[in-house]
DNA sequence: GTCCATGTTCTTTA
DNA sequence: CTAAAGAACATGGA
């Protein structure tokens, strides 16, 4: 579920339940999902202070101790979420660690697409991802949507483009930018990389401020659910007639990706 | 049983 | 060789 404005708000949301915090006891239920696989994740973790916590496109960075992190990616259905002891722990529940007061901070993800880091010193700095969407200067996007021949939509989702950009943003962008998916991302003009740039800022932030979109899974730290989905323009709305001219809506398929449009606005 | 799903990575093809 | 397309991963809901 999450992309960008979802990490986005469960990073917020974390903040102030876990920094500052000690890491108490850490249980992990298996280690297929930790990279590296062989990390004494209890002996790394426990005891240690959590300094900070940030995001890097799709992912959250927990900084510990010195110069240490944790990262968690939530991948499709991943959650990661403070509540107390006594809740009931729910199934693929692969993470728990013990806070003050009868807290622990659980990472559960029935998929599996997600996945936890642990690095010492640098290495959650030095991560292969694209630029970070907001505050993305249109030259730099028009630079690396111009050395691929890839449809537009498809290289929206390629996180060494734009990190933080999944499915259902970068339809909502396109359709604001009006730009068709099938443009092949090198033969935008220059007013089009620009109005995508401006789009991509825009659905984001705003998606940030409704604190993201909730299909099925995602909620924040807290548990809560995002409002942005009654928002969304054109993502999962296929047939349904277009909110600026009432031409109904398309989907198809791009990347193995569902793509919804509009296919008088978004002409080629 | 079928199809579909907010993501990434590995393999195959051109 | 490289870029792009396709399959794979694992689970659950409609």
């Amino acid at each position: 579920m999450p992309e960008l404005p979802e990490v986005e708000t469960v990073v917020r949301t974390l903040r102030p339940r876990l920094v500052g915090q000690i890491l108490q006891k850490i249980n992990l239920g298996r280690s297929d999902i930790l990279t590296p696989s062989d990390c004494d994740l209890p002996a790394s973790l426990e005891g240690q202070r959590v300094r900070s916590i940030e995001r890097r496109g799709k992912k959250i960075i927990i900084r510990v101790g010195i110069d240490a992190a944790l990262g968690v990616h939530l991948g499709m259905t991943g959650r990661l979420t403070v509540e107390s002891e006594d809740a009931p722990k729910l199934p693929h529940t692969h993470l728990s660690i013990d806070l003050a007061k009868q807290q622990q901070l659980r990472f559960r993800d029935p998929r599996r697409f997600g996945g936890l880091w642990y690095w010492k010193g640098k290495g959650w700095a030095e991560e292969n991802m694209g630029p970070e969407p907001l505050g993305l200067r249109t030259t730099t996007l028009a630079k690396a949507l111009g050395r691929t021949r890839r449809v537009i939509k498809t290289a929206l989702l390629d996180q060494s483009i734009v990190a933080g950009v999944g499915n259902i943003y970068a339809d909502e962008a396109l359709f604001r930018a009006r730009i068709h998916p099938e443009t092949p991302a090198n033969e935008l003009s220059t007013s089009q990389v620009t109005a995508l740039n401006k789009a991509i800022k825009q659905v984001l932030t705003r998606a940030i401020n409704h604190r993201g979109s909730t299909l099925r899974d995602y909620v924040d730290a807290e548990g809560s659910a995002g409002g942005f989905q009654k928002l969304h323009q054109v993502y999962a709305r296929a047939n349904e007639p277009c909110v600026r001219c009432k031409t109904a809506l398309q989907r198809l398929v791009l990347g193995g990706r569902s793509t919804h449009f509009c296919p008088k606005c978004q002409h080629r």
